[in-house]
DNA sequence: TCGGTCATGTAATGGGTTACATGATTGA
DNA sequence: TCAATCATGTAACCCATTACATGACCGA
């Protein structure tokens, strides 16, 4: 019951294709929501039967056509209230981390090069979102933008909790190698 | 297809009824990964039909009989082979990021006591969390405990940005009060 | 020529949630 | 007396993923 207020809140800031939403949905909103694109086609079909969205659709030459959608009034008042209304516990799927409750049956060494590597991968996205602040509110975010500036402002500081977690990781990782291992240099 | 896992992975280091399971996905694997209980009745039936786990009927007085599972050999198995190919991204859906998001709509007082509520909360259950820590592992963990022991101390770094993004968002809403509001004292 | 991007979707399957059912015990 | 805990599960439904389909353009 929740995707369609994801999608509302998108199209509350910009008017925008199905297709746009996921790219959305991948790029700046995925750390803490996700969506597939047969999905929001879906959705998108069952909000405007319910009148909560209108389309228009936007010829292109070179390029198929684009339904861009928009919220309607009764779109807009469904979210505000949805607004209101105190949020559902989170959940969360991290594989990573189901392997790592079970590190104690692989070999240390597969464990250390498991959180190098998980470090380097979360540090170009930590890199990406960093980029991405600068580029979109300077120092300071507007009234308008807050929003947006305060749920990157978490998704960077999760990523650096994730990358000072995987360093530590490593070194208690490194406490339980065998010692042919210790002897090896 | 990761439920399994999840069950399998809990299986190998208790045996567990499917009740005994759902309370330890609540308690201590919530942060990463959650299930219903009943998905995982489900599941295990699933798993047992394809030889993965067994399980054993303990009879008890003045309490209905409980179903033990554990993993048969060909379960240990499957289990280990998983561990060692690469985790797929995790999932998240988190409805108070997703509001977060449009906080630019809401009245900067409201967004305010959102945060401390979401602070308190969050400071609750991290303080759970370093409990257990405690009562658990002591100092060091063994490599018996490695596992569950870093995915308790991910659990208690998350928690930790949280509370700090919750101040510090708070600080950031404070600057677009109305004037009226800075008056009031 | 092969894969990627743009843009839409349907169909089948798989995973997750909600409602319901049973029945004894224990504490508010 | 009412709700909660212990313990199991089924059925119906809803949500999410995967596979498939179309078709043109662009760069390697």
């Amino acid at each position: 019951m929740a995707l369609r207020y994801a999608v509302l809140g998108l199209l509350s800031k910009e008017n925008k294709s199905g297709y746009d939403l996921a790219q959305t949905f991948a790029a700046r909103v995925g750390h803490f929501w996700n969506a597939h694109h047969t999905q929001i086609y879906r959705e998108l079909s069952k909000l405007e039967t319910e009148g909560l969205v209108r389309h228009q659709v936007v010829e292109q030459q070179e390029r198929p056509d684009k339904k861009i959608y928009e919220l309607t009034e009764p779109g807009r008042t469904a979210l505000y209230e949805w607004l209101f209304e105190s949020p559902k516990p989170p959940k969360m799927k991290n594989e990573a981390l189901l392997k790592v409750s079970l590190f104690h049956l692989i070999p240390p060494e597969h464990a250390m090069s498991f959180f190098r590597k998980s470090r380097d991968d979360h540090r170009t996205i930590l890199g990406y979102m960093q980029a991405l602040r600068e580029e979109e509110f300077g120092d300071t975010p507007t009234r308008e933008q807050v929003g947006e500036y305060l749920t990157l402002d978490f998704g960077i500081r999760f990523m650096r909790a994730w990358i000072d977690w995987c360093e530590d990781a490593e070194r208690v990782m490194a406490r339980f190698q065998t010692e042919t291992a210790e002897e090896d240099h």
